[in-house]
Parts: C-alpha cells; structure tokens; sequence
DNA sequence: GTTAGCACTCGGACAAAAAGAGTGCTAAAA
DNA sequence: TTTTAGCACTCTTTTTGTCCGAGTGCTAAC
C-alpha cells in the first residue's frame, strides 16, 4: 500500500526525531516544531500508520515510535542524503594518512576511525589472504619434526603456521622447497598456488609432493582458522545510548560482538554487495536482534577484497553512517590500489 | 595494634561472606550463621573494628562491610588457602594441553583459561622477544624502498615489521643480509643481537653498517611500540557484578582495561615479583581504584618472562584466584620449557 | 478534509507510611 | 569482668496513594 505524501513527511519526522532523542514522539511535539498541520491532523495520521504496521505505540498515553518496517522504508526511499563538515572528513582522512605499514594496520587504523566518528561499534573483515600474490615463503625449522611457514605476500600481509615435517627434511632442504616455492609461485594469487602447484609439481620439489601438499592443505585450514580475521572496535561505544542503560543488554550485545565466528560469516556474506543495511530482526545473529549493522565492501580494480561496518542501535543514524562508510570505501579504495598496484 | 583471636575470627567472617555476596554483614547474621557468640558480642566486636578501620558501615542502619585494609590482613594472613576441585583443575590443565602452536598461542589460551575460569578479566603480557633466540632473520622486499623484516626464534614467536631500505639495496642483497645475520646471530639472544651487532659488524654486513643499524632500531622501536603484547581476555565478565550493575561504572572499567599502554607497564612491573596482590586504591590506574589486582609472574629456568594476572571486583575471592594462578604458573612453566628447552 | 475541544488513559514523580534490617546502649546474667 | 538479652532508635527499602502531564481517540464544529 502506498502511503500519501502527508504520510510520508510525517514518518520522516517521527525517525528522524526518534533517531535523535530515543524518545517516544508525540504529535503535539511535531506540530510545534515545524510541521504545517495541527496535532489533531498529525494523530489521525499516526493512528493510520500504526495499523499500517510502521508505527509502534509503549503503552496507551506514550507518543509513537517507528517499527523496523518504517526503517527499512526510511533507508529505502525516504533518507536524506547526510554529508560530513569539513572537519569530520579531514579527521576520517586523517587515519588514512599516516598508517602506511601494510594492509592489515590500515585496515585496523579503519575500524577505529569508523567506531570514533560513528560513535557506534565498528568491524572489519581482513582481507583473505587469497587474492594477493605470494611475494615470499619461508619455512624455518623450529624442533624436530616442526617448523614455522611464513607467507608473504604482495600487501605486506603475512601469516605465520606452525606446519609438521617429516624427520628425514632437514633444514637445508627446507629452505630449499621455500626457494623453490617462493621462485615457482612468486606473482601467483595465493588462491591460484594451492591448486596449481599440486599439477605443476616437478624438479625439486616432485621428490617431497607428499609434504608440500600436506603443506598447503595446513596452511589453507589455518587460514580459515584463524579468527582474529575480524578486527572490532568501539564494542564499549554502544554503552552510551540509553538502548543499552542495561546491564544485562550490554552484556549480551558485547558477547554477541565478540563471537568473532558470527561476525566473520556475518561479514564475509557482505563482502560481495556494495552495501548492506541490515534492521533488527533480519540480523540473523540472536544478539543483534536490537541493533542495526550497515556494512560496505572494499574492493581493487572490482575485486571485492572484504567488508566493513557499523552496528548501532535500529535507531542508527543511518544517512550519516553510509555517507561515511561510503568515504572510507572510497578512501579505503585508494590506499588499497596503492598497495597492490605494483604487480 | 595486635587484634585478639575473636577479632580476627570475625573479621575474617565477615570478608568471606561478603566476598560471596557483595551485600553488607549484620551481626546477627553472623551469629545464627555458626558463630559461638551472640549478636550483642560481635555487635561490639564490630564497633571496635570499624574505630580501627577494618570494617565500614554504609548508612546506620546497614551491616559492616570490609575496608581495604581489612583485605589487606586478610590476603597477608587471614586467608585460608583454597584448591580446586578435580573438574577445575582438569578444566584449566586441558588448556594447556591443546596448544602447542608456538609460545603467543599459550599464552592467549592462559588469557582465555583465567578469565573463564575465575570469572574475573584476565591479562597476560606476552614475552618480550629479546629473552629469546634468534632462529631466523627475513627481509622480504616489498615496494621500491620498503621492506618487511621477519624475525623468528626459537619460540616460535614471529614479529613481522615493516622497514625502510635504501633504494640502491636490491632483492638479492636483501636475501644475502638476512642470510647473513641469521648465520652470524643464530641462537644468540635477541637483546644481545641488537647490541652486539654494530660491533661486530664485518663480513658482507660491514658495507651496510648503516642500514643494518637502522634496521635494528626500527625492530626495537617497533617492539616497544606494539602494544598488541598485552592479552586480555573476560573484560565483560565484570559485569556479571553488582558492582558495575551501574553503566558508567562499567564503561569507565571497560575503558581502563583496554588501555594497553597502562596494562602493559602495571603488568611489566609485576614480572619481577612471584605474585603480587594490589587492592584498590593501592592501583595506580586511576580506573582500577575499585578493583584488585592479582599477577604472577612465568619463567622459565628462573629467568622471569612476563606476567599474567586477574582483575576483579575488591571483594574478589582472592584465595580461589591465588591458587588459581599458582595452579596457571605451574603449568605455564612446564609448557614453557618444552618450548624453550632445545637450545 | 481539517481542526479545536474534551474526556480518558497511563506512566512517572513525589510523598507519606509501613516494613525490615541492623545498630548502640543498658541492665541483667554468667 | 565478660557476655548476652532486650529494647529503643535510625535509616533504607518497599509499598501505597495521589497528582500531574503528556498523549491519545473521538466528536463536533469549521
């Protein structure tokens, strides 16, 4: 059903006024300030767009606040583009200035511009080690029977596994296979060195096929392991708003954000759609039920490398928050090209 | 001034009940609780200890509840030593069972153990690199005039930190310096590396003194720097208490707690003392003036490591966390030396 | 179709009253 | 002299009742 225009402008008052003060909204509150009907008007309009599902009333003689169908509305159709004064895109550039050791600091250096300008909690996903280019592999034996295989890649990313040899390796041959490795794959996106080089084994390394492969299958499980792949910051932010004057909410909410697993999977599905806003209920976490998250993905050359994002109470400021995700995504874009544009 | 048996019977009484439940103790619930004297007896009992400053009352009418220095005598030499049951002991043994991946992944776990365990936030400083032994040395060039510089040793603890390289050092000059310091210094400890070095200089290094010195500041700086080297694990475990069932509470103890920088330098102190007890006001973090702090200290072969420690609530059971530790330190040794033994 | 007016509802704030927990003191008991 | 029973007192917490205001829905007038 389409709403009328009178609707819709009073729909936009009621979240954006909601949006700032978490406050139930009354007519009378929206009458005085600024809009052209009388209360009366305004409540009759609200009485229709509470049976029509986008409005939500406490209890009997409290003003209305919007449902999660009237966010979605409002993020679909009805927001007004936000943009950020001088000051606040100088400071967001500003942590993208100075972080220059390598993806992963830029990306941490990210989440925390993201949570201190948003003031709500901030995620991102590493990127997967897959699409850069092995620039380096070493194998350096640790005690018998064990050592440490470091990857090095194109980004400056590097991941670090404790891997089983075989006793009869010795370090001489070990360093060997890394040299061998590291000659043979060199520029090769890491995706495209696990499943090549089983086929293109030969010369030095056909001799241990066995180990190099149990290698690589190790180094990919640890890859998918490895959860510290989402950074968090500003989970404490979310104690600020009233949503959260709750203990035990907080609680849950700072449990639920901490459960690294969910949010990767979380964030990995977005890593493929420019933007996602995702209200209330269609979290399906069972912690983020309460909240909003808005994400954006970052890509190089249409690659899509991660996603980031913001979760905030459903009452988020969503304009402000996508105008700056799209900034860091633009921002975030560049650096990145720089990284990676020496192929 | 001495306190006679009945007193410290009391007192002691009364720090373990509050201890379990954070409410202030009557006389009379001491006395039907298995004390062999009246409510009257303790009544004055009570009076007399608060003049002395052991017990304070909240409002007239309230039960008394344990001053700081009450805590104080009762961790100095009321406290009854606690041990665990066969179910926590398997429980905290099992952590360190599963570990093996290197000395950084011990040490998360032992966060991981303490803070489930106790239900308090648990910290751990990590190992400064420079007790251990250089095992390997790899200078990955990355772009024109960066590099990135991995350091491995014996533990299996790698560092990885991006470096400047003079334009006119090539790739293959990269490889021969890093072959060449891993040659020279291998299984030399890494603070006696930094050192000796630019004295020893000589061989291929000695065309590169400069670089190679400031190749060695920048790893140093860069450890300094790298405040990743505290683990906290079970910030939100505090709010399970009442104590912080008031937000602004919780959030100033959460800010506090995330401020590496200070936890570093309280744990950094503490890595010099077996254990330590700091209760309350005898913090120096202003945002712990509320809370206590038990550390102890891991070594291995005598040589202190680092720390680790719990914070909880003043009221804090500190003979279950005393043991607890105790318990941690044992272990950690033990799983410490298998890492460090292969000289 | 819009608005003014009005009766009605409900939660929040406030005050007074009641309940409860615990104390200090005194006087009796040991 | 030490311990304890008893009691009046204090102060907090909980309960109860009242009032106020914000906001509503409905009706009738514009």
């Amino acid at each position: 059903m389409e709403l009328d225009s009178r609707k819709l402008q009073i729909l936009r008052a009621i979240v954006d006024e909601y949006i700032l003060s978490a406050t139930p909204v009354g007519s009378k509150s929206l009458s005085q300030g600024g809009m052209k009907w009388s209360s009366a008007t305004i409540r009759n309009e609200m009485a229709d767009l509470e049976t029509l599902g986008y409005l939500a009333q406490p209890h009997t003689s409290a003003g209305r606040i919007p449902s999660e169908k009237a966010y979605r509305l409002y993020v679909d159709q009805m927001m007004q583009r936000a943009h950020l004064s001088d000051e606040e895109s100088r400071l967001l550039y500003g942590y993208f200035r100075d972080h220059v050791h390598g993806i992963d600091a830029v990306l941490r250096s990210t989440a925390k511009a993201l949570s201190e300008i948003t003031h709500y909690t901030a995620l991102v996903l590493m990127p997967d080690i897959g699409v850069n280019r092995l620039r380096h592999l070493q194998l350096v034996p640790l005690t018998v029977g064990k050592a440490l295989a470091i990857v090095v890649t194109d980004a400056g990313v590097s991941q670090n596994t404790v891997i089983d040899v075989p006793e009869d390796v010795g370090p001489e041959e070990l360093d060997r296979i890394s040299k061998a490795i590291t000659a043979r794959f060199s520029d090769r996106r890491m995706s495209t060195v696990s499943s090549a080089l089983v086929r293109e084994l030969g010369g030095e390394l056909s001799a241990r096929a066995d180990f190099v492969e149990s290698l690589l299958s190790t180094l990919c499980e640890n890859q998918a392991r490895d959860r510290r792949m989402v950074e968090l910051s500003g989970a404490t932010n979310m104690l600020e708003y009233p949503e959260y004057s709750d203990v035990s909410k907080a609680r849950t909410f700072l449990a639920t954000v901490e459960q690294k697993d969910d949010m990767y999977r979380m964030l990995k599905k977005a890593s493929n759609m420019e933007f996602t806003v995702t209200i209330g209920s269609e979290n399906e976490q069972e912690g983020l039920r309460d909240c909003s998250v808005v994400t954006a993905s970052y890509r190089v050359n249409g690659t899509p490398l991660g996603s980031f994002g913001v979760i905030g109470p459903t009452r988020m400021d969503y304009a402000r928050v996508l105008t700056i995700l799209k900034n860091v995504q633009t921002n975030l874009g560049t650096v990145l090209q720089s990284f990676l544009k020496e192929e």
